[in-house]
DNA sequence: TCGCAAAATCGAATCGATTCAACTCAAGGG
DNA sequence: CCCTTGAGTTGAATCGATTCGATTTTGCGA
């Protein structure tokens, strides 16, 4: 019972002799995992109180060998469907305690192996991973022993945890969709080919026109790269062709940005003359109602539920790093979630003159 | 140089023995502060890279009282605002090596003295803080010694480090635009009043009305709580007013959204019959181009530089972080920018017919 | 009142990197 | 040839909480 002595921030150690006891004592009242008298537990917390006493994180993570963190790294949270996703991983983390360290790789490779070996280094106890480099991350993973959950993109073939959306069946729904109001001639807007999400779309497109038997016209197949301005320039090329589409898919969000932009410049009148469907809602899904409704024209979309991956992504690695032995090989690590059509009104039936194809 | 031991992570010692040199000449290698010779540094680089090696960060936090690590603790990431802000955070705090742990507060008292507990607890080195409590955070602050920067919302008198807009110049601007277009019957859709930029915003707003020797009505003046559907209700109501306004000032980006979902459903044509001007752009300023061009119609808006307000915001935070020593009082704490009126087409002078005042 | 099992508390080692006083050793001066 | 000097290296203490085997207390029956 001996007076403090003067400090910023006090230790178990000043609670235990303020309140006369040992720090185990007071870790056990911490802690709460072991019996201690209530007359001793009020002493210890009464100590507490008077020190204004917080334990000490990092020399409980540095002990136990766990710190109650995550890292998430997303390529860019400027994109409404990683600020959907990043809540749900909020959210769930939040929970059940954990605190999340978050990194944006900027769709930059070097960048997402300076945070994931930071990430390492700071022994979080987990990683979410929506990787811009799918090919290199085997690597990191089996040398760390860290559990990781990709979200979103897969390298082909990934053997591990995964969160992601059926990009190909949302993208076959989407060309289905306008292929049965009636067009024939329907492009594509393609994102970045070497990651799973824009290749799974480019795939969905192609089934969905082959089962149609509508042919594939090379020059109705653009390359974007998942940025506005690429959505803007395929926009002004195709809307420029001589013989113009009468409607485009576009593979992500902020390409449909850029896309309609291309058309406001053009006068090209949608869905009159053209039809539109794009991916993702333009920004984030979370204000009760949506952004989409207010564009010009209302979008017809594809809409991830950005949301729901995150939290599942959350939930997987959660669970991963509380089972200390590996999982069984049985359950599929792969959680598939499905994307939602959205018809709002950039979609219609194409005008009566077919264009020559 | 005896064999390492088998582990999933090797520490310093593994490293030590394997080089045949003490942990403390590993630690110089490693941190490359002291003279270590150059075959030296190389039988310790071969060990480490041999045994893959990465130093605990855990445990040199706990040692060196420091994380490099800051927590940022923002109402809400889904509004483009604080997406924009969080960017230039994560951008300044990367630059310097630091990383981000991030909480979301969801507007909620609690919530947030949770997460600030949590951050103090595991020591971050700094935390930025948009306080949903303006009243409670010198509580806080003065007993931790951990420094604080609030941003975009600060108590009136506050005289800590802060980054603010200037919102009530911002609202006086906007409220002034609609004025010089030949307005006399502006309506205002407030915020949490109890926050301050929205009491700012409303100052901004009184105040030209006070300069242009406009009378404030006070059916035109209505409360909002940031949250789109109070921007529809109270669009609603406005619209049905027997002296509807000619324009409508919104304070902040997600009402604006509510209330012209409310101008569509009533079939109300912006701006001939009715001016509006946001608040913030309406998703993330980062595409390149901006949303609001293609919103129906174009939103003229003030918009806040968020990505600034979080590079500043964290800038100033590093900066307290690094100074051992309490920053002089001389210098002021609190940094004001300026946001920047974005004409577009949904404000423009009113119809001819002057309605009854 | 005593003895003893059960319950409560304690002491000390530990996690992994940093730090600093102490020590080694080679070079150079006297 | 010895001593000083200083560059390079090392051992051991330290950061603060946890943990577990050891020790003390408590409560209860005899």
């Amino acid at each position: 019972m001996s007076p403090p002595p003067k400090k910023r921030s006090y230790t178990m150690r000043d609670v235990a002799r303020l309140a006369g006891v040992s720090v185990a004592t007071v870790s056990a009242v911490v802690n709460g995992k072991q019996v201690v008298r209530p007359v001793v537990v009020a002493r210890v917390q009464d100590a507490m109180k008077a020190l204004n006493f917080h334990p000490d994180h990092v020399a409980r993570s540095l002990r136990v060998k766990k710190t109650t963190t995550i890292g998430v790294v997303v390529p860019d949270f400027s994109s409404g469907f990683f600020v959907d996703v990043l809540r749900g991983i909020e959210d769930a983390a939040r929970n059940v305690g954990y605190s999340v360290l978050l990194c944006n790789s900027d769709d930059d490779v070097e960048q997402e192996q300076r945070h994931l070996k930071a990430l390492l280094s700071r022994r979080v106890d987990g990683i979410l991973l929506a990787s811009t480099d799918l090919y290199s991350i085997a690597d990191t993973q089996l040398r760390s022993g860290t559990p990781i959950v990709l979200f979103d993109r897969v390298p082909p073939g990934y053997r591990g945890a995964a969160v992601v959306v059926d990009n190909v069946d949302a993208s076959y729904r989407a060309t289905r969709h306008l292929i049965d109001l009636g067009h024939r001639s329907v492009a594509f807007i393609a994102g970045r080919l070497d990651l799973s999400t824009a290749s799974d779309r480019a795939e969905g497109f192609r089934r969905a026109l082959e089962d149609a038997h509508l042919p594939l016209n090379g020059a109705y197949f653009r390359r974007g790269d998942f940025h506005p301005e690429s959505g803007y320039q395929n926009g002004l090329e195709l809307l420029r062709l001589q013989n113009r589409p009468t409607a485009i898919v576009c593979s992500n969000g902020v390409m449909t940005l850029g896309l309609l932009r291309a058309i406001h410049e053009q006068h090209v009148r949608c869905p009159e003359e053209i039809s539109i469907i794009g991916f993702d809602e333009p920004a984030p899904d979370s204000y009760g109602f949506n952004l989409s409704t207010l564009l010009r024209p209302e979008l017809t979309v594809v809409a991830q539920p950005g949301y729901e991956v995150g939290k599942q992504s959350a939930q997987t690695l959660l669970r991963l790093v509380s089972e200390d032995h590996e999982p069984p090989a049985d359950q599929n690590p792969l959680i598939t979630l499905q994307a939602e059509l959205r018809v709002r009104k950039s979609t219609a039936a194409p005008s009566s003159q077919t264009p020559t194809q």
